[in-house]
DNA sequence: TGCCGTCATATTATCGATAAAATACGGCTT
DNA sequence: AAGCCGTATTTTATCGATAATATGACGGCA
């Protein structure tokens, strides 16, 4: 059976195509009568608008698209957050993945594929700031991540250097001198782990104590596997550490196992921080102190700057740095 | 500026719009000298073709939709296993979500919606077996969930009954006497938690142990905190038990939280045991014993059957029940 | 020289909806 | 009765690409 055309309700209903548009889109009146027997033609026939022919025609899709490196944890917790907000405006938000690297990355922000969206929220992983230069779309976007991005771009990112500082500061406020940075890097490529880093690095300055380079432990990818290898590696080696900062809550998770099989107890042999705030910090024994990276406002924030765009606004863009604050659980000195 | 179309290119390059689609689709051959001067006009325009238009009249997108209940855990994970087998056919993947409530997920269904796609896998959560019968949608579909669907979709599910009774009788045999359905239900509308508890019930049987009504207990919503007040309110209430089979890996978590808190020690005072084998199960102390979903197997079940629907098969849907086996870690005493 | 086949490229029609312009019609004024 | 107006509805053109069909150019062969 061939689809259900509005040329097919508008002969059924004895009307012309464009009287069921006005009808179903309520854009030009129409006398009752006429509208009823549309309405029972659309209701008879199973008729559902073809959105591809109306997005060709009128130009918009009434979706968004929250491209992200992956679909896992942080992201998702994230999605959570700004589905609602888009559907708020009768929109409908869609993720897609870029798998962090830089060619699915451009590949997803073709020009090609943001024609199907009326809107895009990028979280930027794997361009760099020349890659995203060389983006030229004409569609509103709001970049999201903690990369460095072109000053034409909208941009929503964390308030990485303080989160990691206040982390940091609270380990050695309760104890710790020598505190591992864990998945932290002096890359400066890698925006947010070099800049947790300097806030790791400025609180142990703000203390006065020394900044041991040995204490920078890399991952060799954001996982929970990969942090608990690194850390295990620390252990063996018998570098001496009495606090671990983790760039993420998910590699915090990876230090957890590592210190629960190396028999070390937390938090009074090693204090433990991480960075998201992600669901499960609250429910991993015995919590895990963590810098909340305040996904809903960041969601707000990142939505308001995209809609304000999709209404047509054309001022300069605006940068935002979405503060930050500490959540204290039990993996530190200072928790329950 | 307005766009570029392929009548621009086709100006620029001197030939008709329909050699520019050969060039660029490998359609029709080309002669080379005019292929070059298609393509140096494409690139001197900085063309890309409009996919909407392509779809309206080639009819095809090639993308295909995952609709989820949500962007979180298990979703999240199970469509990172998805996208790259559906990359390897050259399309594309995006999420949709429908915050599992039946009206959204008829909204996501709908036959306008779908139309954006060459093909779709739906996670069933809200919509019941008569809902699911009235939605007509000519698409290769898949559906993926522990509900009752229609004899006419493929289908890819768990084994449910078998991953919650090889959990429990693991717990049986390593010393639990009274162990807890957490999260499961005797309300058969839900078939996951009640098939969970089904087969917790038989392995208590086999046992030759008593089934006691009290020991099911229900959670208000499929979240970790849930999971803990839930497991909270038993411990206050008094009710001995020393064991908990938790429906998810998520309310699992919330269920460590509660046992943490109380200070029963895990496995030693309570073995426990999830669904889902999430990759947090690994590195949560002491390691969560978990019914592993096999999410790489289901995902290339699920997307062959799709596949082979997209390539006009048309043969007698398939349901297919995915094997599931026990992971055993620390949380329960046969683990390390 | 004339006819035919083949390959390359161009024309035409179409996918389905909708914006913009045109028409029909009844009522009301003068 | 002629003219005008506002409302309801229809007609026409279009979004941009592509399937199907048509045209053109050239070489081969009798």
């Amino acid at each position: 059976m061939a689809r259900v055309t509005m040329a097919d309700v508008a002969r059924e209903a004895g009307v012309s195509a464009m009287t069921v548009s006005n009808v179903l889109n309520e854009r030009l009146p129409v006398n009752e009568p006429t509208r009823a027997r549309v309405m029972a033609a659309v209701a008879a026939l199973g008729y559902e608008v073809n959105l591809t022919a109306r997005h060709l025609r009128a130009g918009r899709t009434d979706t968004v698209a929250f491209i992200v490196p992956s679909f896992h944890d942080y992201f998702g917790e994230i999605a959570d957050k700004i589905a609602p907000l888009i559907e708020a405006d009768g929109r409908h938000l869609v993720l897609e993945r870029t798998s962090a690297s830089p060619e699915y990355e451009m590949a997803a922000v073709s020009v090609a594929r943001l024609q199907y969206y009326d809107g895009v929220l990028l979280s930027v992983a794997g361009l760099d700031r020349d890659q995203l230069d060389r983006m030229r779309t004409p569609k509103p976007i709001v970049l999201l991540g903690e990369r460095d991005v072109p000053d034409r771009f909208n941009h929503v990112r964390l308030a990485n250097e303080e989160g990691a500082r206040l982390a940091t500061a609270h380990m050695i406020e309760h104890g710790s001198r020598r505190i591992l940075a864990l998945g932290c890097t002096f890359d400066t490529a890698h925006m947010m782990s070099s800049d947790r880093r300097a806030g790791w690095e400025r609180a142990l300055r703000d203390a006065g104590l020394d900044v041991d380079a040995r204490h920078v432990v890399p991952v060799s990818t954001y996982t929970s596997a990969a942090g608990r290898d690194a850390l295990l590696d620390v252990i063996a080696s018998g570098l001496p550490f009495d606090g671990v900062f983790a760039v993420t809550d998910v590699i915090a998770l990876g230090a957890i196992a590592a210190l629960a099989e190396s028999g070390l107890r937390v938090p009074v042999d090693v204090q433990l921080a991480g960075f998201d705030n992600l669901d499960m910090a609250r429910f991993v024994p015995p919590g895990l102190t963590s810098v909340d990276a305040n996904h809903e406002g960041v969601a707000e924030t990142a939505v308001g700057l995209l809609r304000r765009q999709m209404a047509g606004w054309t001022g300069p863009a605006e940068h935002v740095v979405a503060p930050v604050s500490l959540v204290v659980r039990g993996s530190t000195r200072g928790g329950a």
